[in-house]
DNA sequence: AGCACGCCGACT
DNA sequence: GTCGGCGTGCTC
């Protein structure tokens, strides 16, 4: 017997199958889609069994062992992994590897692939908790006796491990796996006449074309989601529930795990590496009948789905753009829905440009959520021109704000404030030349951090000390600039003394559960103001907000990215949407040097389809997505003048072999050097070119065995960097 | 990706 | 003379 094995190894130089002798007593394991140890060279080296045959042309090394029982690629991963090779011109390897835990990569480090499963048992009945989070995790124990690791490091792994310590908790390692979530309280609603013409629609199983949920902020998304993975249930099959990275927060998953109990796995990104590993095996076992999960839970080994849910699918999280493979999971969903024959729902409140316009087309299905469930109209929404107010006040928080954020204070009621910080920071700059302090590896605006006085990349992690003068011109007038978290937090402090403010930023949910904990405290009333970034635009439902205030809605505006516009509609009208949710009618203001600008215009009056006719038009005359497609090829290496002058020979090729693609650049990227790396990028625009592929195939074939020329493809990149 | 092989410069 | 730099080529 042999076996076609592709090996762990994550370069283009060996992806390609290596046949192997299988010894007798190996015969009766091999499965296609396990994994085996072979010899490769000089080393030994894991791979994946993709064939099986009676002999090969080559003479063959034996294969040393056998790595798996089970299989860990079935026959839907196989094909599909090849189908993302052809498209996004990756390794054939690094696609497996992105459907699979990091756990079964090769090399993963800790033995993480035992089934075993730790427990906690409470030892000491008596033992009062020495902190908030101590007395969460002994109150657990208060209805059961053992308790699964997963669900206390939500709450808190120091006070767990403290716990430990003090023999308060004995820890059980257990093979088997155990009930996880209980069904709890779970507030069902009933569903309004709207949300249930949208339910039916998509539980009449149209697998021809993806359906495009289209509501508005409020409008009771997720409610319509649970429904319909109820029926799906009910009738033997499984469910995907997608959302973006910022908005798989514990309290989300907890929504899920409260209805569904223990047929939930959720692919958190607070488990560790063996704790994912786990959920996936449990998922592939077909313990788990719905997956939530950020991008890469689209790949999860679900047999027999029968819906395929992407919440807020305009997210850019959805594409993979740093690494390789760079898929779009909104493209994987609609595969795997086509080989399952289940429906794909595809729900935002700002659809991305291209599915509206697919919408349109007939390509996509369109459904509507025009009403918000509580029967308010949307928020009125005021824009402040901050050309007229800043001149006479070095404040970011005009007159007008303060006072309508008094003013709800006042009448009991809370208050948002969102810092559109997108691309954005604390940075030092020279009052005497304009000198902005940079990073000497990486081209980029080192960022000041007041706690510790020392400004970092946040690129390389470079980190040096304040200067006191100014690199450039020596002067003394160094300052920093920007706007914070921190610096609107003093100024709140100074102007509202009285006010509760509650900062929420990456610094301070970045330690588990503090996320969870500020949520409650801000719910219940303990704050008056919310202040935050991203972090507090999603999802987040505060029935006492009736105000909500963006900081700085040009930061994003000013983006030089053709996206830039619809971004910032789309985060501008979901930070909109935080407000009155409940009863109480709510309120929004805009603060903006760019009053007029269209993106902010339709945010005013909640004009999504406005902004969509618009927003279009610019893109028909600039050639940019829904009208054209668009790659992006990056080149980069340490040497500058090799680099650009292989950086301009691409490009000549690419001109000589393709007639229907306009071709941009190169140009240097937005940040230009990374690590002493430096990095140049080509833009195609194109409609239809058939040779695109094969010509792109040839130009990574030309430098893959060149170390000092790298080349990576982004095709439909979501933003140029 | 590793690793061996091989061909040049500067040292015990 | 030899140690070690890294360019090139190969791995069933």
């Amino acid at each position: 017997m042999v076996v076609g094995v592709l090996v762990q190894i994550a370069s283009s130089n060996v992806d390609k199958i290596f046949d192997y002798l299988v010894p007798d007593k190996y015969i009766s394991s091999i499965k296609i889609g396990i994994r085996v140890l072979v010899p490769f060279g000089s080393q030994k080296v894991e791979g994946f069994v993709l064939e099986i045959k009676d002999s090969s042309d080559v003479s063959l090394k034996e294969i040393y062992d056998i790595v798996d029982q089970d299989i860990v690629l079935n026959e839907e991963m196989l094909e599909l992994g090849k189908k993302l090779k052809e498209e996004t011109l990756a390794t054939l390897i690094s696609t497996y590897q992105v459907m699979l835990p990091k756990a079964l990569k090769a090399k993963a480090g800790v033995n993480v692939n035992k089934k075993f499963h730790t427990y906690y048992k409470l030892m000491d009945k008596d033992y009062v908790g020495s902190s908030v989070p101590q007395k969460k995790i002994l109150e657990k124990f208060l209805e059961k006796d053992e308790i699964a690791r997963e669900e206390l490091v939500l709450i808190s792994s120091s006070a767990l491990s403290t716990l430990v310590n003090k023999n308060v908790l004995l820890p059980i390692v257990k093979e088997d796996y155990r009930v996880k979530y209980e069904v709890l309280d779970d507030d069902r609603k009933i569903l309004t006449l709207e949300q249930q013409e949208v339910v039916d629609k998509v539980l009449v199983g149209d697998y021809s074309k993806p359906y495009l949920l289209f509501g508005v902020t409020g409008s009771g998304k997720t409610e319509v989601y649970m429904h319909i993975i109820e029926d799906v249930l009910k009738r033997g099959k499984t469910a995907i529930m997608l959302v973006p990275e910022i908005s798989l927060t514990p309290q989300m998953v907890e929504q899920f795990t409260n209805r569904f109990g223990n047929q939930v796995a959720a692919l958190h990104s607070a488990l560790s590496e063996g704790e994912k590993y786990d959920e996936w095996r449990r998922i592939a076992r077909g313990e788990a009948n719905i997956v939530i999960g950020a991008r890469s839970a689209v790949f999860a080994p679900l047999k027999n789905i029968g819906i395929i849910i992407m919440d807020e699918e305009h997210s850019d999280s959805y594409k993979q753009s740093d690494k390789s493979p760079r898929y779009h999971a909104r493209d994987v969903a609609i595969k795997r829905g086509k080989y399952h024959a289940c429906p794909v729902l595809l729900g935002s409140a700002t659809p991305s440009l291209e599915s509206m316009a697919r919408a349109e087309k007939g390509v996509y299905q369109l459904l509507t959520l025009k009403n918000r469930v509580n029967g308010k109209v949307l928020p009125d929404v005021f824009v402040v021109d901050m050309n007229r107010e800043s001149k006479n006040s070095s404040s970011h928080l005009t007159r007008q704000l303060l006072e309508e954020v008094n003013k709800t204070i006042e009448k009991g009621e809370q208050v948002i404030l969102f810092l559109n910080r997108r691309g954005f920071s604390t940075f030092v700059t020279c009052k005497n030349c304009g000198e902005v302090i940079k990073c000497p590896h990486c081209d980029i605006t080192l960022t000041y951090h007041k706690s510790s006085h020392m400004l970092r990349c946040h690129y390389c992690g470079y980190a040096t000390g304040l200067p006191k003068v100014c690199p450039s011109c020596k002067n003394e007038a160094l300052s920093d600039l920007g706007v914070g978290t921190e610096k609107i937090e003093e100024e709140l402090h100074n102007l509202l003394p009285n006010a509760r403010v509650l900062r929420m930023d990456i610094d301070t949910t970045s330690r588990k559960g503090a996320h969870k904990k500020m949520i409650k405290a801000f719910r219940n009333h303990e704050y008056d103001i919310l202040l935050g970034t991203q972090i507090v635009a999603k999802g987040l439902d505060f029935p006492l907000v009736t105000l909500v205030g963006v900081i700085n809605a040009d930061t994003s505006l000013n983006i030089p990215d053709f996206r830039s516009s619809e971004n910032t509609f789309s985060l501008l009208s979901q930070v909109a949407g935080r407000s009155g949710r409940s009863e109480k009618s709510g309120k929004v203001l805009i603060q903006t040097f760019n009053p007029d600008h269209y993106a902010i215009r339709y945010v005013e009056h909640h004009d999504y389809l406005g902004f969509y006719k618009e927003e279009m038009k610019v893109r028909r005359n600039l050639g940019y997505p829904p009208y054209y497609y668009l790659c992006y090829v990056k080149i980069s290496g340490k040497d500058m003048k090799l680099l650009g002058n292989e950086a301009n020979k691409i490009k000549r090729s690419l001109e000589r072999n393709l007639k229907n693609t306009k071709i941009l650049g190169p140009t240097p990227l937005p940040i230009f050097k990374i690590n002493n790396i430096y990095r140049y990028g080509i833009i195609l625009k194109y409609k239809k070119e058939d040779k695109l592929k094969d010509i792109l195939e040839k130009i990574i074939k030309h430098y893959q065995s060149n170390t000092k020329i790298r080349i990576d493809i982004d095709f439909n990149p979501s933003h140029f960097s």
